[in-house]
DNA sequence: CCCCAAATTGATATGTTATAACATTCAATC
DNA sequence: GATTGAATGTTATAACATATCAATTTGGGG
């Protein structure tokens, strides 16, 4: 069962088996995966968990990827434009897509005390919304569906919560 | 079947019965429902879409009720707290709430070109999203579920898009 | 009635997230 | 090697949200 994150893994492999197909997908579709573009995913990936925007720029500027805004929130469009990344609406933050190249409509389990983000795959979820909208005529082009919470590690650092 | 919002209604009587109903609440359980907070809260009613803070902000100095950005925080803040509205947080914006009473995990279909946002009851949502949180041992303090889209009268305003 | 404590409001400032606008550089194509 | 479209650099600002502290109101006990 591939559609949750609180579990081990490894995580060197996931990186870079996950940028390789990130770099499959761009020569497949004349994307450019320009190198900040690339570093940014890295980051992304490395972390497992939501990043805000100027958390996300802070470190590229540390590696001389430039300095202002538009730099980071350029890079995260194509990242999410081209399905490599999402954003969390209820954080202001963005993750790293953790089933790059499926095509899914994601959920997502978001630890508010860690951060940490389990992406579920959730077909289902969305047909339950698209009911509702394909009974008034409503057409649906994007779903956002986050559980807010704490996660199993932070709940037993904190069980008073 | 009073799930959704696309379709005519009888409006005054909807604002003027859920006021009601959220007096009510307010006295049933000792809160306060004060001039800034009720006023909000009609707002929110006659409007019936999402507006973001500071337009509320702008319509509540308008009425003498106060300039500065934490009237508006601190009113809605109030509301969401009791349930009274809800944040639409996939366009950073406010609605009241369709199901004032019900303990509720409310999903949304908003449309991203008015703004007017349907609000349906989906406990089974809540449900799938639950079952992957119960398989890992997280716990979901809040849901956000929304479909963004067009809805019925844009698209047929505007069919090309 | 007065005082206290708690909640609310008023006001200023600031923090955080995101984009507009325009100049410049780069890379592919012809 | 000129054209052109994408990507990047840079400045400024828009849009969303909260911290802080003082002033006021409200309700309950002495």
């Amino acid at each position: 069962m591939p559609t949750l994150g609180f579990h081990k893994h490894d995580h060197a492999s996931c990186i870079s088996s996950t940028l390789e197909r990130a770099e499959a997908h761009c020569v497949a579709h004349n994307l450019k995966f320009t190198p900040v573009r690339k570093r940014t995913l890295e980051i992304l990936l490395a972390e497992h968990r939501a990043l805000g925007a100027y958390d996300l720029l802070a470190m590229l500027s540390e590696e001389g990827l430039g300095t202002a805004p538009p730099v980071a929130y350029r890079a995260l469009d194509f990242l999410t434009g081209a399905g490599f990344a999402h954003k969390i609406e209820g954080l202001n933050a963005y993750i790293a897509c953790a089933h790059l190249g499926e095509d899914h409509a994601p959920a997502f389990l978001v630890c508010t005390r860690c951060k940490t983000v389990a992406e579920a795959d959730t077909a289902a979820d969305k047909g339950r919304l698209g009911q509702a909208a394909a009974a008034t005529g409503f057409q649906i082009e994007k779903t956002v569906i986050e559980a807010m919470g704490i996660c199993p590690a932070c709940v037993e650092d904190a069980p008073c919560a």
